[in-house]
DNA sequence: GGGCGTGTGTGACTACATCACCGACAGGCG
DNA sequence: CGCCTGTCGGTGATGTAGTCACACACGCCC
C-alpha cells in the first residue's frame, strides 16, 4: 500500500522535495483515535504535531468558572500547529483538543518536527502559515465573543455545523458550549428561530428548513 | 560601542552560540520610532522581526463596527513574533500594533529570521517560546472577555497600567478600548470605586488611593 | 468673553447572563 | 407494564452589561 498517498493532501507539504517526503513518511506514524477521545488538554501535553487525515477534533477551552467555549476545529488537511509551541516550548496550554468523530492522523514525533523545520523551508513556511491561520481564527473569535450578537453567532454556528442535510444532532447545551453562552439563551434563541420558521426543534436535534434565511441573518455581522 | 549589548536582554538569546550571536548583530538593525507611531497593521505588512529593547508595543483589533480591543502588549525583552507567521505565510492580520511609547527595537529582516529559525535550536526554541506565551496571552483574553466581569477587569487594568505611583493618564475611552467595552459602562465603574473611596478621579486622569483593594476585587476572577 | 473639541455624567432602554425552578422524555429495570 | 433516574429543554424573575441620546464641564484658541 502507498503510505505516502497522505501526504498530498496537505497542500504545502505535497511540494516539498522527495527527499524530505521520505523523511516525514519514515518518521512519522498513522493513528486512529475515536471520536470523544481527548487528544491534548491539561495534563495531557503531546509529544507529536498531528496532521489530520480523517474527522475533526474540536479545540475549546474552559475557564475556572466550569464555563467552556470552542475556540476552533482541526479538519482533515490540516494540522495541530498551536500545539507545536507548547511541544518546543515545553509550555501547558490551557486549552483542551478533543476528537468530534473518529480521526486519522499523522503523527510526527517532536525531534522529526524540529529537524524538517530546520532543514525545509517549505515545511517552514507550511507551518508558519497554519500558525497564522489558527492566530486568525483566534482574533475571530475575539471580535466575536466581544462586539458579536448571540442570534447572529449562533446562526452562523447552525449554518457551519450542519451539512449539507441541514440536520443536526447537538443538545442546546452543546451549542452553548459552542459561543461561550448559556444554555438558555440558546434555548430562548432557538425557540424565537423556531416561530419564525426557521428551523425545527426535538430533543437533541435541530433540523433547519430555512438556511438561507439564518445565513443571511449570519452574515447580516 | 558595543552594539551586542542589546542582544543579552533577551532570555532566550543570551544563551545562542557566539557565531549566530554575530549574524543576529550584523544582519539587524537597530530602529527607534516615537510614541504613537503604528507599527503594523493592515496594510501595513511588517517585513522585520522586531525584538523591542525600550518601550512597549500595544497591539489590538478592530472590528468592523468600529469598536476596538488591545490583544496584548509587547514590552522590553519581548518580540512581536505573532508578525512572524505572517511575515512568512504572507498573510495579513487584521490587528495592529501601535507604538505606546518612544521605542527602540531590532529589527531582524525576514531573511535572516528564516536563515536563524533554520540554523539554530536555540533561536527555534526562542521563536516558539515566544509564540506560546502570545497565544496564552489570547487565550486569557477570550476567556475574560467570554466570562469574566468588566470590575474584576477594569480593577485588574487599573492596577496593571499604574505604575508603582498608583497615578495614571487615560481617559475613560481608552480603558474601554483595554477591555473591549464601552465608554459608559467604564465611567459609571469608576464612579462606583471611586466612591469606595479606591481612586480619585479628574479629567484624563485616574489616582489609585487604594490599589490593594483593586488588587483583591481583581484576584477574585 | 464666546466658540469649539474633547472628555465625562446620566437616564431610559435593550440584550444577555444568572438563578431557581419544573416538566418532558428516554432508557433501564423490577 | 409502570416506575425510577438522568438528561434535556422551557420559563419567569432578577442582575449585569451594552446601547442610545443627550447634556454638561473643562481647556484652549481666537
Amino acid at each position: 500500500m502507498n503510505d505516502a498517498a497522505w501526504i498530498e493532501r496537505f497542500e504545502g507539504l505535497s511540494r516539498l522535495p522527495a527527499a524530505i517526503k521520505e523523511t516525514l513518511v519514515e518518521r512519522s506514524q498513522v493513528v486512529t483515535v475515536p471520536s470523544g477521545t481527548k487528544v491534548f488538554g491539561p495534563g495531557l501535553s503531546p509529544d507529536n504535531l498531528l496532521l489530520l487525515i480523517e474527522g475533526t477534533v474540536k479545540v475549546s477551552q474552559t475557564s475556572e468558572s466550569g464555563r467552556e467555549i470552542v475556540l476552533y476545529r482541526v479538519e482533515a488537511g490540516q494540522s495541530c500547529v498551536l500545539t507545536t509551541a507548547c511541544l518546543l516550548a515545553h509550555e501547558a496550554y490551557a486549552a483542551e483538543g478533543v476528537a468530534e468523530t473518529d480521526v486519522t492522523a499523522v503523527a510526527i514525533p517532536r525531534a522529526v518536527f524540529d529537524e524538517l523545520v530546520a532543514t525545509s523551508p517549505q515545511f517552514r513556511t507550511f507551518v508558519f502559515a497554519a500558525y497564522a491561520r489558527r492566530i486568525t481564527d483566534l482574533f475571530r473569535v475575539i471580535d466575536e465573543v466581544a462586539f458579536g450578537k448571540i442570534d447572529v453567532r449562533l446562526a452562523d454556528r447552525l449554518v457551519g455545523l450542519a451539512g449539507a442535510s441541514g440536520e443536526l444532532e447537538v443538545t442546546h447545551q452543546q451549542l452553548a458550549t459552542e459561543l461561550g453562552t448559556a444554555r438558555e439563551v440558546v434555548s430562548r434563541q432557538l425557540s424565537e428561530f423556531q416561530k419564525r420558521g426557521w428551523i425545527r426543534l426535538s430533543r437533541g436535534h435541530v433540523s433547519l428548513t430555512d438556511a438561507p434565511a439564518l445565513e443571511r441573518l449570519a452574515a447580516s455581522a
